[in-house]
DNA sequence: ACCTGAACACCGTTCAAGT
DNA sequence: ACCTGAACACCGTTCAAGT
């Protein structure tokens, strides 16, 4: 009877006896509307619509809203490809996991809203934990050095990610010319001549911004990876 | 005449006459309103209630209420202090640059509910930018690498800092004993041993769980840094 | 130039009532 | 056991009207 922390994983799900609808349809139903509008695009009362239902059915297998994006958020994770890494090597292994991360949340751009907002206890989540322990434990990483070589590598990722999320859904909704850009970071960046320089630099002269991008998140990723190296050696 | 990006900082306020409200009046209270309600806790009413007016006033100074969010967001990276690289040399710099800036966010935490949701394109988060690139030049980077750097530095702040907003908020919700936190651990990580028995005995053994943290932290950033410094050799 | 209130089209959630 | 609709207390934003 003591209080818990309010968490779809701490709660008992509902004894299903597999009637009418399932957590499983509906979570589905959820990614699917987060995916194509948004996290503002998800309403109850819209999830009730596309699962033909009315909104209130959605309580009876779900405590609120935030538990249903618990579930929509640790089912994210579970796309994550994380490869063996007694077969690869643990460098290669997380580079691997890196990458695969890094596409995966572009592909679902609302978890950037719910990264600083819920703890990721799901089953996937915890996987993913588990299995980048293992890897840093093989690096030879011990104690709580594997959990911070996991909280360094992670966080690289999150905070490379979810910048590169704000700019895209930014850059998308209006279709922008050349030109009015260009404007923009002129009047915006006008005190700041190299970094404006920069900016426009890298906004006319590359032509494939995507690859830039990944270059930019391969070099960090290198410089982290440099560092635990650094670690393990002393 | 062009189509310009929508944000407050790509357009012209309003010619203030100085006589009514004012802009600067507006984002103190919707900071205030922030740091003691939470995003959530941010409606166009209350704030209206706030500054003695009605609601619909606020839409004179602010095309919307992201422009608002742009606004509040913008002035928390004001309050971040970044030395005189120049004087401290750009790893002490770099250093205390990013404890200032964990510090900051925690204070205002529903900064991460931003980070992922809107460009920083203020003055400030500018400014910042501007001078850590020139730590990083200053450090011996050069050309693009000075903005991976950045970059690499940054996204770790971010990233660390976001997931333990995440585990604050939800923690401090209810008032939560060891007892229950271990229950809710054992429930949720059952099939993890090696995680389990870690999480319980970091929420057990450690005593000062923020002590820990800020560990975890500057292992984190001397990983960054020595990364860094292994690209500049290279 | 600045401020207002009413109105519109939404929200999440509760709850008594239905089957 | 599951689902419903009405109702409550909110939202952001528009707009005609006021001073």
């Amino acid at each position: 009877m003591s209080k818990q922390i309010s968490s779809v994983w701490a709660r008992e799900p509902r004894p299903t006896r597999t009637p009418g609808r399932s957590r499983e349809e509906i979570v589905r139903a959820t990614l699917d509307l987060l995916d194509t509008e948004g996290l503002d695009g998800l309403s109850m009362r819209k999830l009730g619509a596309r699962l033909g239902s009315g909104a209130t059915t959605i309580y009876w297998y779900v405590e609120n809203k935030d538990e249903l994006l618990e579930l929509a958020y640790d089912h994210v994770w579970g796309e994550i490809a994380l490869p063996v890494p007694e077969d690869l090597g643990w460098r290669d292994t997380i580079t691997t996991f890196a990458h695969s991360m890094r596409r995966v949340m572009l592909f679902h751009p609302w978890i950037g809203s719910l990264i600083g907002r819920m703890p990721a206890l799901g089953p996937n989540a915890l996987s993913m934990s588990d299995r980048l322990r293992r890897t840093f434990a093989l690096a030879g990483f011990e104690g709580l050095d594997i959990d911070c070589a996991n909280a360094t590598l992670t966080a690289y990722v999150f905070g490379t990610v979810m910048p590169e999320i704000a700019w895209r859904s930014y850059l998308s909704g209006e279709q922008l010319d050349q030109e009015s850009m260009r404007e923009t970071f002129e009047k915006v960046a006008k005190d700041f001549p190299d970094l404006l320089e920069r900016v426009i630099e890298v906004n006319e002269k590359v032509s494939d911004t995507d690859t830039l991008r990944e270059t930019s998140f391969a070099f960090g990723l290198a410089t982290v990876l440099d560092g635990l190296e650094a670690r393990l050696r002393s």
